[in-house]
DNA sequence: CCACTTACTTTCGTCGCGAAAATATTCACC
DNA sequence: GGTGAATATTTTCGCGACGAAAGTAAGTGG
């Protein structure tokens, strides 16, 4: 099994965009492959054939599913083997890696958290090497390894700059591949939700779309003409404290009235707690604000205005397909619904197509899952980082 | 010289990136493209030699320019011969038609206006027939025709609608085609305006970069990753009603506070006249606020203002590395710099990177050169609108 | 004049593709 | 069952684009 480990890794161009095709796009015939890559049939069966041999796709019977019974030869579906390869993505926070197995389709198949006591580079690699070969025990086809960090992260391999780690310029990759023999890809944790969203997830088929994520700060990530758009991190921070509203409030983590310091949960908590004395968690002030409680109700009800606010400048500007709304942050959706569609609404023209949002409540493991998929897409199907290689045939 | 018209029409993908890469950046020699575009040194030779036959492109002797007397065999740069053919631009008004010729480098080489007396089709293409026959006899080596129109334009042919020209699904390639015998291309007018200030202009070589057009109305387009993305258009106008104050103005043109209603020329113009009574232009208000007229400061701080917002919530969700303001109104930068610049910081981060802001007086004469410059790139250079194919390699 | 360096050209083999013909598999209809 | 049409896939063949490597050109510095 893990004999074959490399056996596909070097996919031609044309192999990759069929593997790519058909692991987004579910099961496809030879046929539909060549109309959607723009291939002739007959580069079908020579670019399926050795995909076939090694084992990554198969041809399913799944014939039964589509019954429309047309004339001439049935089609021969082609589907990815989602289990012929697995990986591992983690999910790196201030005091707890969070672990996932996924499969090729990046279905998690089993998660594994472990508490981070030291933030040295090499402790921090050491155990991620742990947990690796924990799971590796249980999971022989293992094919490589993503993890996400929040912060600055370059060339998917190297920690710029993490502000929580308090890391510069840490060869991450490089220090977990050492320790498992592992091919080891790293990315900014936003942009692994993003990408994972994009192939596999409320993103997927669709060219532009956005990520915004609400936890313990903000994610915003933009997919447009389908693929991500890089550069969005570069800045150490500032670009995501988004002024909402001037007069806002003022709180530890970010600027007066900024997006920072009315949506994220340390924010809501701390406006909370400023007013009553009381320690209050998050899930308590959304269940006091539905409750009717005054104090929880302003916060929250301002809190859902700047994040309606914040979705029509979205809209407007980027005019995406639609927009996630990912995190720890979205229960706010729930109570403060409301709130946000009336400052959507206010804030766009009033024949404007509604703007298509979709929420998602997410948890540690779906952040580690996206570390997985940045594996999946760099380690397997050979998709690249094009941040550093030149524009291609398209102008300048 | 008419008779090589289309004899390097049939350029290859990898002729067509050489072309390109030398028209937008300047004379390379065969090294320099080689390492650029990801080649062999051999394909160079290959790929230049027909490019110097058929006259596009040319050895320069200007290795003089850079001194810089390294060992070895000296480089060869290579450049386009701009003159080597000409294109026309036009751009469509309501009462007028302006025109361009353009060398292949999109330099202005002749003008030629003529006024619009009819909006039927038959009539308007008539007319550009006529201005076409008239600048082809002083200019025989014309190569194609770009024709921008505001609206919805389809497969760069079809005006699928037009408000101002009353127009629905109007051929308008097509019909021109028939009548002057070149190739057209048809666009809407903002989207050539990008791409001319992307390839040729202002955004030449960025990666992010966004034009915002004031004038009769508001043009807001986006270049990511090097390409213009396509769809800003789609919407009917609604899009670029940005709500900014929503206790704004009230305007006939726009909906109450929205940018088109506090930034747009006719606006301010009404807004001066239901306050004064008086019929002013939009020049003598922008000389009545600099000059202290309160009314006329009010109405244009408060443009000024609105024009910030716009600009920081641009510079928050895109971070484009510049900003290019464009169109017949930007004369409010000069008079209301300062509101704008205030309104700018009001709304990002205090410690966000500046938002490089470059303002460009554009008359009519751009927009028909931005035509011109889709002519170029469509008809010559083989960048075909990449909006109908389906997604390469590159993702789903 | 002779190394040495860099730029460019030539030659040759390989690879990926499409076109077209061949083959396979089904349905519709007799 | 047999025949023909429809559709999917495979096979075969030739072409064009590319890179590797060797060869040639044109300078510099001694």
């Amino acid at each position: 099994m893990t004999a074959l480990a490399a056996s596909w890794l070097p996919l031609s161009a044309g192999e990759r965009a069929v593997a790519i095709e058909v692991l987004v796009h579910g099961p496809l015939s030879r046929t539909d492959l060549a109309r959607r890559l723009g291939l002739s049939a007959g580069s079908l069966t020579r670019l399926t054939k050795p995909l076939i041999e090694s084992g990554l796709l198969v041809e399913t019977a799944e014939g039964a599913a589509l019954p429309e019974t047309r004339q001439g030869r049935p089609s021969q579906p082609l589907d990815i083997v989602a289990e012929s390869r697995t990986f591992l993505g983690f999910k790196i926070t201030d005091d707890m890696v969070y672990g996932v197995v996924t499969t090729l389709r990046s279905d998690i198949v089993a998660r594994y958290d472990r508490p981070l006591t030291s933030h040295e580079p090499e402790r921090v690699a050491d155990l991620l090497a742990e947990m690796a070969a924990e799971l590796a025990g249980r999971h022989p086809s293992l094919a490589g390894v993503g993890i996400g960090v929040g912060g600055l992260v370059e060339h998917q391999a190297v920690v710029g700059e993490s502000p929580f780690l308090l890391w510069r310029d840490v060869p991450l990759a490089g220090l977990v591949e050492e320790r498992t023999g592992l091919p080891v890809v790293v990315e900014n944790d936003v942009a692994a939700l993003v990408e994972a969203e994009a192939w596999f997830g409320a993103g997927r088929g669709l060219d532009r779309f956005v990520v915004l994520t609400i936890g313990a700060g903000l994610g915003y990530g933009l997919v447009l003409g389908g693929t991500r758009v890089r550069g969005g991190e570069e800045d150490r921070g500032f670009g995501r404290h988004w002024i909402i509203d001037p007069g806002g409030p003022l709180t530890p983590t970010g600027e007066r009235g900024s997006a920072v310091a009315m949506l994220t949960i340390p924010a809501i908590r701390y406006q909370v707690q400023a007013a009553t004395g009381r320690e209050v968690t998050y899930e308590e002030i959304l269940a006091g604000a539905a409750a009717g409680d005054p104090m929880c109700a302003r916060v929250i009800g301002e809190a859902g205005r700047a994040l309606g606010t914040l979705v029509a400048q979205i809209a407007n500007f980027v005019m995406p397909q639609k927009i996630l709304l990912a995190g720890e942050g979205v229960g706010l959706m729930e109570v403060a619904g409301r709130a946000v569609d009336d400052a959507v609404r206010a804030n766009r023209h009033p024949l404007a197509a509604p703007v298509p949002l979709e929420t998602k409540v997410s948890d540690f493991h779906d952040w580690a899952r996206g570390a997985a998929v940045l594996a999946i897409q760099v380690l397997v199907l050979g998709a690249a980082d094009s941040s550093t290689q030149s524009d291609q045939l398209h102008g300048p």
